[in-house]
DNA sequence: AAATTGACGGTTA
DNA sequence: GTAACCGCCAATT
């Protein structure tokens, strides 16, 4: 049963924009946290591509810690070799298969939105 | 309208 | 660890 409408409405895909933004830009130096849970914040579940999407396409995702969102699994994003160095600028540390080490620097995020 | 494409998530082998 | 799928959904072709 889909939860969730078909089609976002412009209204919402903003809303949504602004949401991913707005929590990315919360993310705490030395932290890291998932697209997944971005997506869950900002009131949309499985959307985690879409938030992949606006900070790749979103002109000024730059000037956020961006770099600070990885996804669940830990690994850095394709195609973009700074991530990793920008985190372990950060302190964070990665396993050896090349992973954030999730369990010590997942964000826990802050209850206090909307 | 149908198929393909992703800075994803999850399961299975 | 890798690889192959499947589900997801807006954007693109």
């Amino acid at each position: 049963m889909k939860d969730y409408p078909d089609r976002m409405t412009p209204e919402q895909a903003r809303q949504f924009r602004d949401d991913v933004l707005n929590i990315v830009s919360q993310i705490p130096r030395g932290k890291v946290t998932t697209y997944g849970m971005i997506a869950a914040l900002a009131g949309w579940p499985s959307h985690s591509r879409m938030v992949g999407r606006t900070l790749r396409y979103t002109p000024g995702a730059e000037l956020l810690p961006c770099h600070r969102v990885v996804n669940q699994e830990g690994r850095t994003a394709p195609g973009w070799s700074r991530h990793r160095y920008l985190l372990e600028e950060e302190g964070v540390k990665f396993k050896a298969n090349g992973h954030v080490d999730m369990s010590q620097y997942l964000w826990e995020p802050s209850v206090n939105m909307e």
